[in-house]
DNA sequence: CTGAATTTTCAGTAATTACTGAAAAAAAGA
DNA sequence: TCTTTTTTTCAGTAATTACTGAAAATTCAG
């Protein structure tokens, strides 16, 4: 009894599954942080990081959930467009597959948000601003006037979102350079 | 009885403090989605689309909420730097004053998402790697290249943003018509 | 069709997050 | 100092969001 037991030795690395869970699970609380429910985050990290496909029993069994949360959040990341079901000649059931090209994952976040999230908070200052534009004094000015800054400055990054999310990943690259440079 | 009572003639224009009241109420709807808190993104609509500095008694009645709640969402946002607090002389309490200028207000939440989210992902993808660094086997060097690209996404990422975050209105313009010419 | 495999739904419950209100602490004038 | 005003904290509770598990629906081979 002269130590505890060791499943390695290296005093540096662990063993993958290790790793692995942790990094499912701080995704996973990163995830939620932005708004993004924390499952899905889990379960996206989890395909992200694994070679094969996997079936809901699977997502299941490593991620220790229930399969309604397991199905719901996995058909979730499929209308994201960053999950792929896989049929498998001679199997019946569906198997997950992320997708994996940085880019690709970042494009796809950037163009959902955009159409989810800051459309209708555009329509939102849209509105707020028609919906004022005859009222008089000090106040109504002020605040169509805040408005309005709020929705051009909007309008404008929702323009340079858009476009940066319909490059490929070497031209934006290059354009990048260029900032950076 | 020929017709319900109005508070208002124009059909087009409601009053001031309507179009306030569910701009407010919306923009806190906005907020959660992406991680903030409800009430947090509503005390920050309220004191962009208002003239002059709020007490917290003030936003707690405008809000309807109480005392706890406002204060500890004013403070947060004051930690953001979003809002400034404000002494009047001769008073005795404190004023709440929001950031208006739109460049400003999307430079500090770039800023401080950046040190609060982007940092500790970064950490987190980085020990990952190191964790896993002498892995031997396809599964191990799967799980590592795939942190590693995504290390070096939100790495360049996180470097764009720090250039952008430090850029002044005129030259971010100018880069962006740039962008979209 | 029948029945087994698989997916989908959702009522009930659990977990998390946010809020209240009152009490304690701090600040500032007298 | 004491008193009043204002800020801060936080235990208890409310509201929201997420999850479970089982039942219903669907799919598909035979």
């Amino acid at each position: 009894m002269a130590s505890k037991p060791k499943m390695h030795d290296n005093p540096d690395t662990r063993p993958l599954d290790e790793v692995r869970d942790d990094f499912i699970a701080q995704w996973g609380a990163f995830g939620s942080q932005w708004g993004i429910n924390r499952t899905m985050a889990q379960i996206h990290a989890l395909l992200m990081t694994v070679t094969d496909a996997l079936s809901t029993d699977e997502v299941m069994e490593k991620l220790d959930i229930s399969r309604g949360n397991a199905h719901t959040n996995l058909k979730e990341l499929v209308s994201w467009g960053l999950v792929r079901i896989i049929v498998r000649k001679g199997e019946r059931k569906e198997f997950f597959e992320a997708e994996k090209d940085v880019w690709k994952i970042f494009t796809i976040i950037l163009r959902e948000r955009q159409r989810r999230e800051i459309d209708p908070a555009l329509q939102l200052l849209r509105d707020s601003q028609e919906q004022t534009k005859d009222l008089k004094g000090a106040e109504a000015e002020a605040f169509r006037d805040q408005i309005k800054e709020l929705e051009q400055f909007v309008s404008f990054a929702r323009n340079v979102g858009g476009k940066v999310g319909k490059l490929s990943y070497g031209p934006a690259m290059k354009l990048a350079s260029k900032l950076l440079g």
